[in-house]
DNA sequence: CACATACTGAAAGTAATACTATCGAATAAG
DNA sequence: CTTATTCGATAGTATTACTTTCAGTATGTG
C-alpha cells in the first residue's frame, strides 16, 4: 500500500531510491528537531552524509519538501478515515469515527515503513499551516498542491451533509474542526492558557464531537 | 488613547519617534505587500530611505516586529471588545457582540492614527500564527509576548462561563472561534473549497455565533 | 553659551542561506 | 560493452540577518 502525492511537488520521486527515502525519513526527524525555520538542505545533507546538490535533485526547495510531507500525511489520514468508517452505516457514528481519526495521538516512535508517523504528526501540527500561509498560495493551489487536504475535508463534509442535508456549512465546520484540533494540541503543549485541554486526546475528541453534533443539529441555514 | 505592548518586544519604543512610527506604518504595508517571508529590514529601510541599522535599533529581528504588530492588534481588539460589550447586561448578547468584533471586516483604508488597520488585520489573518509556531514559543511565552492574545481569550472565556458555569471548555471554544474566523477568511480568499463562506463577514459571524451558542448549551462536561 | 546625550545615517563586514552549475566516478540497464 | 542514470564533490552567486564603528546633527541642561 502506497500513499500518492501530486507528482509536481517533487523533481524526482523520493520513493524511487534509497537516498530519496532517507531524505524523507531524516527530513522529518530534522524538521521536528530544529523547526522549519532553522531547517536547511545543507544541514540535512550533512546528517545524511551526502551533499546539498543531491537533495536539490529531489526537491526544488524546502517549501516543496514541506508540501510533500503534509500532502503525504493528509493522504495517509484519508486512508485511515476510509478504513475506519467503511463498515459503519450511521452517519453520526461515521462522523464520530472521523473526528477520532483526526484527533488521535500518535506515539513518537510509530513507524509507517521508513517514516516516523509520530514525528510527522508533530510537524503537521506545528508547521503545516505554513504550507499555505504564503504569498504563493494561489499558484500552489492552481498546481494542485493542496488536493490531499481538500479531499479529506470533502469526505468529512459529505458525512455531515448526510447527517443533516439542510446544514449549509459542512466544509466550514470540517476545516474548523481539523485546524482546531491541531491548534488545541499545540496550545496544550506551549500556550496552555489558551485551552482547557491537557495533552490527553480523548477529551479533545469529545469536545469536537459534541461541538460538531450540536452545531449540525441546531443550524439549518 | 494608546494601545500598550509588552516593552520587552522592542529595543526602543517605536511610538517615541518619527522614525519608529514610520517603521510600524510602512512595515505593515510592506509585509502585506510582499509577505513575511520576503520581508526584510533592508527592503523596509530602502522604502523609508533610511538604513538597516537604524531599524535594528528599534527591533532585534523581524520576528520581534511581527510580535509587536500582532500584540498591538490584540490589544486594539480587546479595547474594542470592552467598548462594545460595556452596556450589555445579557451574557449571550455580550458573546454575540464579541464574535462580531472579532469577525468584522476592516476596510483596506481604515486608519488608527498613523497605522493602517485594514492591512494590519490582513497581516494578522495570514501571518499571526507564525508568531507562535516557532521553536522559540516557550521562551517567548515566558517573556510574556503573548499576553495580549491571552487576555482577549480570557475575556471572552469569562463571558462564556457566565452563560453556562458548568461548561468546562470556555478557553478551547474561544480560541477555536478566533482561529477559525481567521482561517475561514483566509480560505475564502485563497482555498475556497475548504469553506462555505464567501468574503462576506456577516455569514461568518452568524455561523460562529450559532456554533458557540449550541455548543455552550449542550455541553456541560 | 558650552556641554553632554540621544539619535540617525553611512559604511563595512560576517556567517549563513538558498540556490545553481559543472564535472567525474560509480552503477545499473539494455 | 555501451549508454543512461545517479550521486558526490567542488565552486560560485546573490541575498539574508545581523553587528560594529564612526561621524554628524539635534536637543535639552546647567
Amino acid at each position: 500500500m502506497q500513499i500518492q502525492v501530486n507528482e509536481k511537488i517533487f523533481l524526482k520521486d523520493p520513493n524511487s531510491s534509497e537516498l530519496g527515502k532517507k531524505i524523507i525519513a531524516n527530513g522529518i526527524e530534522l524538521i521536528d528537531e530544529i523547526g522549519l525555520e532553522s531547517f536547511t538542505f545543507r544541514k540535512l545533507a550533512s546528517k545524511l552524509e551526502t551533499t546539498e546538490s543531491s537533495i536539490y535533485r529531489y526537491f526544488e526547495s524546502k517549501h516543496k519538501l514541506l508540501l510533500y510531507l503534509t500532502s503525504w500525511y493528509w493522504g495517509w489520514l484519508e486512508y485511515h478515515l476510509v478504513f475506519s468508517t467503511a463498515n459503519i452505516s450511521s452517519a453520526e457514528e461515521r462522523l464520530k469515527a472521523a473526528i477520532k481519526v483526526i484527533s488521535k495521538d500518535i506515539p513518537d516512535n510509530e513507524m509507517f515503513g521508513y517514516l516516523n508517523l509520530g514525528l510527522l504528526n508533530k510537524i503537521v501540527i506545528s508547521e503545516s499551516s505554513k504550507a499555505y500561509l504564503t504569498k504563493q498560495v494561489d499558484d500552489d493551489n492552481k498546481e494542485g498542491f493542496y488536493v490531499g487536504y481538500k479531499r479529506l475535508v470533502l469526505r468529512i463534509s459529505e458525512i455531515i451533509k448526510e447527517l443533516n442535508p439542510n446544514f449549509g456549512f459542512a466544509s466550514t465546520l470540517t476545516s474548523t474542526i481539523i485546524e482546531g484540533i491541531h491548534d488545541q494540541k499545540y496550545f496544550a503543549d506551549h500556550l496552555p492558557t489558551l485551552t482547557d485541554i491537557s495533552s490527553d486526546s480523548s477529551v479533545l475528541t469529545q469536545f469536537y464531537t459534541d461541538m460538531a453534533i450540536s452545531t449540525i443539529q441546531q443550524n439549518t441555514k
